[in-house]
RNA sequence: GCUCGAGUGGCGGAACUGGUAGACGCGCUGGAUUCAAAAUCCAGUUCCUUUGGAGUGUGGGUUCGAUUCCCACCUCGAGUACCA
């Protein structure tokens, strides 16, 4: 009521004249921004460029806390400050929108994950909107925008088409492959491809099938599918990457991780180990990011050496012989000269099951025209046991004798024979290869019969070669089944399902206990050539290296511990070392001994001499291995970018044509793998890829198969989606023309903006996003599409800022009447002083803290009551217990607010409190920001009752950006008054007064005086420095120094708060912007130039000289800067103090650095 | 275990290439203003056995002088983990 009488000229005084009304304010120039688009950035500018790039963030449900916004008011208070500086800055934002919890959310609800995105980003939106960042929305990406993943697509399209020529280190068209191919076979290409591809020549290429040539292709593209082992969570239905996992459980969820083969797209970031690697010491980035990335690439340099599989026993003359040799000893080398001629001159039949073999890929290995017994077959499969002759014309003589030979083989030797007729073979090659597959498929590896195996194995310390006493393979090495002995299987098999029971954290968890199996066979050591035996166990990753080590336990912990556990003998090959209680590792101490021709040598010597001689011998060379693998590009979810594939009707994955992306995502009735275990896309009633000619669409599957196969192409659609990190691997380069239809971005756009200048983000993204970006930025280099190797030349890790928890402390009673045995006070909550609590706490006998709790809630308790207390009789008290608090309760004094404690949660509506001096103090405790600790801030509050300059400037204020620290709302109100103050400062600009209230007066022109000009000058030198780098929270303490000086000098000057208004604004833009148009501009500051710092406002004529004795200041001496060292010395040793505290003594020394310190010894 | 980072008042933190330790802010204490509260303003606030002395995780070292450089150790945090 009252309010209709206030006159008009009363709300203008406290509306907006005086008052630094900041809600006003930052609406009003919130408003202005948007309208005036005044951080437009365009693609072409005489200005120098600068990219501000935020990491974009995932829209979740929650919305902003205020540690989110940290990182952007950096980047923000970075951006304007070199828009100030003359910058033509880009500065966009935007939403990495696929993802895992909209996507759970529409399981959960059956609401499309689409439409949960679009409200999870509106809030964002308004949330960032109020915090006044200058962010070019005009570019705004979402990942899962159809137009932006249009070019995610297009990316994956390229890479496939792509390979890695390791000769000049880059990634090609893989069109250039084929040629190669076509005209010399793979046997000179050096490439990073799989490492199961068997050598071709051009012919052998140019007589596969198209399938087949496919199929090798796969093998070598930068992304490819395969059966990979991946990491399978089977409570989220989907396969993650390695970084996704953290301690064997899924980084979201925790969930249990298990090993499966699956058929998966991969990309082949193993090409780029090494330029990975080397292109760390290009950027400037932190740090401990560059060690995650440096270990996660996991570079080491050492050997591969290959160890020959021995027969299972001794041949009979004592000697070593060979597995492959299967002839009869006497008749072995007139045997092998035959055979050899026969190999020159195949018949066309064996000639074609020969080609036919071979090109099969099959994981056996056949010979043909070999000698065995006395014999020579024409293909044998020695770990099978299997031979297969091919008959000419057929007549009695040589049936007999084939039947002879047969019998002797099968039954003398156990071989299996099986025969086939020339007519057969040429005519009907299929039938005859699939029958063989057949057979093989029957028998069992090995058992005593020879082969040729060979143990490749990696290790870092081939100089201690001769220490090797035995060879470990993991579990689930290939070779495992193939070379154990008859013996052993059983033990062997018992062993490696015992092993794969265990989960892959017990494994981890449980690295103390040593387990193991012996094979039965032995290796042939390289240079010794004495048998070695081979052990599995599963302190050998199959992951890592070869999956098998030679192990030397003299010079290694593990293999130690092993040979110490099993009995194996523990050889030393160190000169001078004892062994008996442990392994010697230090390379830098090592010398050499016992070891033939590496005697006396050291660790760098002995490597070298090693590789060389085992070069010479052909069974090893240096090799450097990557910890690295090649990252799983499938996940079996919804709501991420569809792979632009389809099957045709030999199941090769086949590129969509770019005219026809983007392939968006199909709609489906629900978002849960089908019946039949495909993921989510299974559930589409419309996926089929169905093309003729230049005209494709989605079809249902029926429409397909009803479609005219002539001219068709197309098939069904890959069912998988893409990772997460797929639209995040290259949107910064996106953002430099995130409209552009024709192409992921023009060239001129690429050439004016190159690469990001300044990245902030937070440090999580150190093995994942951050990595795969590099990579494609590589490979998208490689391509000639952009002129950087490395996307972002500078970045910064934010920290995280913690919440600061409140605690309440309490006990609760229940009392019961004497007389009528009736409870009286139920669970009565009693909120005691923390100091009752840490007391009782720090006790270990009940009786004592049940003591000092009684005594503590004693004077709450009812009178009637206290007597039958005493007697133990009436009271039920709970043992002691903390509780959260919401901290929004809590005052600066952790003072809690009573009334609204009790009506914040139900239960306590009755409690009592313990007070002292009338106040409850919460106890407090720094943890993450949760909403289950009560401690997680709104910045939507903190903008409503502060301000978002104050916010922005808090964030600042509370320590170094890449600090993690605790928030604490109470603090605020030190930025918030210096924001008042400041505002106080232009009050002189004013319009007329009313009221005769201060302001309006003072003269604005009134020149500024030397001490004014010094203040100004002292501090456009810190905030400039501090900006460069990146120390916000000293230029704030700046300000308010500043703010402070001025204040008290009375300072009203144009000349002055100009200038300090365009310092104020990268900070707090919004107040900056408010005293620039009191000023008298008509624009916004955003554009200003950056004040000029001037050395001569700072020159002084005298300096506060502090007087040290013996390196402790004891007092100071006002002298003028123009005086000579003796001068000084004469001054100081004159002066009274000086001899006061000599007392008579004489100095020794006296050190006078002019215009810093005298100290003065003795 | 290994790698990296950090230890400074009641709290967040400051101190440039070794040169006045504790800037700035919070909180706290006292005062002014006010019926009162809020807000605002002023003064003080590292500790102690206070004519002085000690002090930057601990112990040593280098130096005229060390929070800063070197060595050893302790504590906390982050990353990584049977990587051959």
């Amino acid at each position: 009521m009252l309010a209709h009488e206030i006159p008009d000229v009363v709300i203008c005084f406290y509306g907006s004249k005086m008052n630094y009304n900041f809600n006003e304010i930052e609406a009003k120039w919130q408003k202005y921004w948007a309208e005036h688009q005044t951080f437009k950035a365009e693609n072409n500018s005489d200005k120098e460029k600068f990219y501000v790039l935020d990491m974009f963030p995932y829209p979740s449900g929650a919305g902003l806390h205020v540690g989110h916004p940290l990182g952007y008011i950096a980047s923000d208070i970075y951006a304007r400050y070199k828009r100030h500086k003359g910058f033509n800055v880009l500065h966009p934002q935007g939403y990495d929108s696929f993802g895992l919890p909209a996507e759970q959310y529409a399981i959960q609800t059956g609401q499309h994950p689409a439409i949960t995105t679009e409200e999870n980003i509106k809030t964002y939106r308004r949330q960032l909107d109020q915090l006044g960042f200058s962010f070019d929305w005009n570019r705004e990406v979402r990942t899962s925008d159809p137009k932006y993943y249009k070019w995610t697509q297009w990316i994956f399209i390229q890479l496939f088409n792509s390979w890695y020529n390791k000769d000049l280190d880059k990634a090609e068209d893989i069109e250039t492959l084929i040629s190669k191919f076509a005209a010399e076979g793979n046997t000179k290409v050096n490439a990073a491809c799989d490492e199961d591809v068997s050598q071709f020549s051009a012919d052998d290429w140019n007589s596969f099938s198209s399938k087949e040539q496919q199929g090798i292709l796969l093998k070598y593209r930068l992304t490819y599918l395969a059966d990979t082992e991946v990491n399978w969570v089977p409570a989220l239905g989907t396969v993650l990457a390695n970084d996704e996992i953290v301690n064997g459980v899924s980084e979201r969820g925790g969930h249990p991780v298990v090993r499966k083969k699956m058929t998966q797209w991969s990309m082949r970031i193993t090409a780029y180990a090494q330029r990975l690697l080397d292109g760390l010491n290009t950027i400037d980035w932190p740090q401990p990011l560059k060690d995650s990335q440096t270990n996660w690439i996991g570079r080491s340099e050492g050997a591969s050496v290959n160890f020959k599989v021995l027969p299972l026993a001794p041949s009979e003359g004592g000697g070593i012989t060979p597995r492959y040799i299967t002839a009869d000893s006497d008749l072995y080398p007139v045997l092998l000269e035959r055979a050899k001629e026969m190999r020159k001159n195949p018949t066309a039949a064996e000639d074609k099951l020969w080609q036919a073999l071979r090109r099969k890929n099959l994981d056996v290995r056949f010979r043909r025209q070999h000698p065995i017994y006395r014999f020579i077959v024409d293909f044998v499969c020695l770990e099978k046991g299997l031979i297969i002759e091919v008959d000419g014309k057929i007549h009695k003589y040589q049936l007999d004798n084939d039947a002879q030979r047969t019998l002797e083989l099968e039954q003398k030797k156990g071989y299996t024979v099986i025969r086939f007729a020339n007519d057969e073979v040429l005519n009907d090659l299929e039938r005859v290869v699939s029958e063989i597959e057949g057979v093989l498929s029957f028998l069992p590896f090995g058992e005593g019969r020879g082969g040729d195996f060979e143990i490749e194995v990696f290790t870092t310390r081939p100089d201690t070669i001769f220490g090797a006493s035995f060879m470990t393979l993991a579990p689930e090495h290939e070779l495992v089944p193939k070379i154990t002995t008859p013996e052993q299987k059983a033990e062997v098999e018992a062993y490696i399902e015992a092993t794969a029971k265990r989960s892959e954290r017990d494994r981890m968890a449980d690295v103390k206990t040593v387990s193991g199996a012996f094979t039965g066979a032995y290796a042939e050591h390289p240079f010794t050539k004495e048998p070695v035996p081979i052990w599995i166990g599963d302190y050998v990753l199959a992951g890592y290296g070869t999956g098998a080590v030679m192990s030397v336990p003299c010079g290694d912990q593990r293999d130690y511990d092993f040979a110490k556990h099993f009995g194996i003998p523990i050889p030393n090959i160190f000169e001078g070392i004892d062994i008996s209680e442990e392994a010697f590792a230090d390379k830098e101490k090592t010398i050499i001994a016992n070891s033939d021709f590496l005697n006396g040598l050291s660790y760098k010597e002995a490597v070298k001499k090693v590789i060389a001689e085992l070069e010479k011998i052909g069974q090893g060379k240096g090799k450097v291995n990557y910890r690295l693998r090649d990252a799983v590009f499938s996940r079996q979810r919804y709501w991420g970018e569809p792979f632009p594939v389809y099957y045709d009707e030999d199941g090769m994955p086949q590129m969509l044509d770019e005219k026809f992306l983007p392939l968006e995502l199909p709609e489906v009735d629900k978002y849960l793998p089908t019946e039949t275990g495909d993921p989510p896309l299974g559930n589409a009633k419309k996926w089929h890829w169905l093309q003729y000619g230049d005209n494709g669409k989605v079809v249902s599957k029926e429409e397909f198969e009803n479609s005219s196969p002539s001219g068709r192409s197309g098939g069904p659609l890959e069912l998988n989606t893409m990772p997460g990190w797929a639209g995040s691997s290259q949107y910064f380069n996106r953002y430099m023309d995130p409209h552009n239809d024709k192409e992921i971005f023009s060239q001129e756009a690429i050439d004016y903006w190159q690469d990001v200048d300044l990245y902030i983000g937070g440090s999580e993204h150190a093995t994942g996003h951050l990595l795969y970006s590099r990579f494609w930025q590589k490979f998208m280099f490689d391509m000639g599409l952009v002129p950087k190797v490395e996307f972002a030349k500078k970045l910064i890790n934010q920290g995280m800022i913690t919440g600061t928890s409140g605690y309440a402390f309490f006990t609760f009673y229940s009392l019961i009447d004497e007389a009528t045995k009736k409870v009286v006070v139920d669970r009565r909550y009693v909120f005691i002083p923390k100091d009752v609590y840490d007391n009782a706490i720090s006790l270990s006998l009940t009786s004592e803290v049940d003591q000092i709790v009684k005594e503590s809630i004693w004077e709450v308790i009812p009178e009637d009551f206290r007597e039958g207390i005493l007697k133990k009789e009436l009271i039920f008290i709970s043992p002691i217990a903390k509780t959260h608090v919401d901290v929004s309760l809590i005052n600066a004094s952790d003072q809690l607010d009573i009334d609204g404690f009790k009506k914040w949660q139900p239960e306590y509506k009755n409690a009592e409190f313990i007070l002292e001096n009338g106040k409850y103090i919460v106890g407090r405790e720094v943890e993450k920001m949760s909403k289950s600790k009560y401690n997680v801030v709104n910045p939507d509050d903190i903008c409503e009752e502060y301000g978002a300059d104050s916010l922005r400037m808090y964030e600042m204020f509370l320590g170094p950006l890449e600090q993690s620290k605790p928030w604490n709302t109470a603090g605020i109100t030190g930025v918030h008054s210096f924001l008042k103050k400041l505002w106080k400062l232009y009050s002189p600009f004013e319009g007329p007064v009313l009221s005769g209230a201060e302001g309006g007066q003072g003269d604005v022109n009134s020149e500024a005086t030397s001490e004014n000009l010094k203040t100004l000058h002292k501090t456009i030198k810190k905030v400039e420095d501090d900006i460069e780098n990146f120390s916000f929270n000293t230029s704030v303490s700046t300000f308010m120094i500043c703010v402070n000086e001025l204040t008290a000098q009375k300072c009203t000057s144009r000349e002055i708060l100009e200038p300090l208004a365009i310092l104020v604004s990268p900070y707090a833009p919004h107040i900056a912007e408010e005293l620039w148009e009191k000023l008298g501009h008509g624009e916004s500051i955003a554009f200003a130039p950056f004040p000029k710092f001037e050395q001569k406002y700072l020159v002084e004529s005298t300096k506060e000289y502090p007087i040290s004795f013996n390196g402790k200041m004891r007092f100071t001496m006002e002298l003028p800067l123009d005086l000579s060292k003796e001068e000084i010395e004469t001054a100081v040793m004159t002066n009274e103090k000086t001899q006061q505290q000599l007392e008579g003594r004489t100095p020794k020394k006296v050190i006078v650095v002019p215009g810093k310190i005298v100290n003065i010894v003795g």
